[in-house]
DNA sequence: CTGGAGAGTGGTGTATACAACACACCGTGC
DNA sequence: GCACGGTGTGTTGTATACACCACTCTCCAG
C-alpha cells in the first residue's frame, strides 16, 4: 500500500504537487531497478494496482511514464513488461550519453557562478569523504546529486530533457557501480579532472573530463556484464 | 468526430495496433501544428473530448503522449497547455539535434545494403521532381519520408528513440519551409552531398552533410521569425 | 474605494464499470 | 496423431462517476 502522502502543509509551486501516478512510478522504477521485477517479467495493470494499494488509473498512467523513461516496454494490447537489458543496449546507451552529455557538461561550466562551484566544491568533498569511508552507496548518491547539480545549470532546456531521458535509462545499470569497492577511488580520480575544469570554468576541458567519465563507466558496466553472463 | 478506424482486415502485427488515444494525439497534433491551437492556449480534457467525440481517457493519454513529444506542456492540477515556441527554444532543440543526428546519419549510412540505396534514390528523385513542380508541400514530406528510411537504419535503438524525439518537437517548424518556394531548391542542392555520401557508403561525408543542413535549417527558421516578429 | 472571505464553477485526478481483444486450453473431426 | 475450431479466462482499452482542487466572481466590512 503506497498511500497518499501526508501532504506536508505550506505553499507548493502546482508544478510540483505530487501526483499518485507519479508516486506509483517512482515505486516501480524502484522494484525494476532492485530487481524485484525481472527483466522481461510483465507488468499486469491489476496485479500492480492491487499491490500498490491504488486503483488502475494511476497505474496505468505511471506505466506510460516509465516507458517514456525506457524502463517498461509498451505492446498496444498486450500490456507491458520490464525492458530487457543486454550489453549491447548499454552500449547504444552510452553511445548516446556520449555525444549529449560533454556538450551539455561544457555549456554548464561556462555558465556556472561562483555560488554554484561552491556548492560542487560541497558535493565534491562528500564523494571524497564516501570513498575514505569505503561508503560506495553514499558516493553513488553524491556523484548523482554532482552531476544533477551541474546539468541543472546547462541553459539549454531541451538538452537538460534529453540528458535527463538518458540518465533515467542508464539509472538501471548504476546500482553496479556501489557494489565494485575498487571502482569509486578510480572514479573519484578521474572526477577530479572534471572538477578541475568545473573550477578553473573551462568548458572544453569539462567536456573531455565527462567523455572520460563515461567511457570508463561503460567499459566498466560492460566487463560487470561479461562476468555475469560467462 | 474521430470515430474509430474501420480497421482494415487482416493480421496486423499487435505493435501497430492503431489505439483511439493515438488517432486522437495525431488529431491533435495536427490541430496544434496547423495553428488551430494558438500556442500557450489551454487545452481542456472535457472540451477535447468532446470536440473529438470520445471519452476523456483516450484525450488524457493523448496529451501525455504530445507532451514526451514536445507538442504541449503539462502542469499537474492545473492541465495541458500548447508548448510556446520561440527563437531560444528552436535554438535550444536545434543544437540537440546537431549531436545527434549526423552521428545518427553516420551510423545508418554504414549500415545500408544495396536495396536500400535503391529506394533512397527513389525518394531523391521524387524530392526532384517535386522542386520541378515547385511543389513546397510535396518536396517537405518526401524529404521527410527520406530522411525517416535513412534513419530507420540507424542501428542504435536509442540514438533512433532520441532523435524521432527531436523530430517530433521540430515538426512544428518544418511547415514553414513548404512556404518558402526559394528554400526547396537551395535544400536540393544540399542535399545532394548527403545524398552522394549515402550512395558512397561514406560515414564522415554523411555526417558532414547532415550536419550543414541542419545548421541551414535553423538559419532560416531564425530568419523566418525574425521577419515575423521584426 | 479597497481588501478579503465565501460560495460557485469548471477542471483535473482517481476510482470503478464495461466491452473488446489476446491467448491458452480443450475437445472434435479427419 | 495432428490440425483446427470453440470456449474460457485474464487483460487491456474506453467510458463513466465522483471527489478534490484551483480560479473567479460576488458581497460585505473597513
Amino acid at each position: 500500500m503506497i498511500g497518499r502522502a501526508p501532504e506536508a502543509t505550506g505553499v507548493v509551486h502546482p508544478a510540483d504537487h505530487k501526483l499518485l501516478s507519479r508516486t506509483v512510478a517512482d515505486w516501480l522504477a524502484e522494484r525494476i531497478i532492485s530487481g524485484q521485477e525481472a527483466p522481461g517479467a510483465r507488468l499486469a495493470e491489476t496485479k500492480l494496482a492491487e499491490l500498490a494499494g491504488v486503483s488502475r488509473s494511476p497505474v496505468r498512467e505511471a506505466l506510460r511514464l516509465l516507458a517514456n523513461e525506457g524502463l517498461v516496454e509498451l505492446v498496444p494490447r498486450l500490456g507491458a513488461q520490464v525492458a530487457q537489458v543486454g550489453p549491447a543496449d548499454v552500449r547504444e546507451l552510452y553511445a548516446c550519453r556520449m555525444l549529449l552529455e560533454p556538450p551539455a557538461a561544457r555549456l554548464a561550466v561556462r555558465a556556472l557562478e561562483p555560488d554554484d562551484v561552491t556548492e560542487l566544491d560541497a558535493l565534491r568533498r562528500a564523494m571524497e569523504a564516501a570513498v575514505a569511508a569505503d561508503d560506495g552507496q553514499r558516493f553513488l548518491s553524491e556523484n548523482i546529486a554532482y552531476f544533477r547539480l551541474l546539468l541543472s545549470h546547462c541553459p539549454n532546456g531541451t538538452m537538460r530533457d534529453l540528458v535527463e531521458l538518458t540518465w533515467n535509462r542508464a539509472a538501471r545499470y548504476w546500482s553496479i557501480f556501489a557494489r565494485l569497492p575498487r571502482y569509486s577511488r578510480g572514479s573519484l580520480a578521474q572526477h577530479k579532472r572534471l572538477h578541475d575544469a568545473v573550477r578553473a570554468r573551462d568548458g572544453d576541458a569539462a567536456e573531455a573530463a565527462d567523455y572520460a567519465i563515461l567511457e570508463r563507466a561503460l567499459g566498466e558496466i560492460l566487463q560487470t556484464f561479461e562476468v555475469a553472463h560467462g
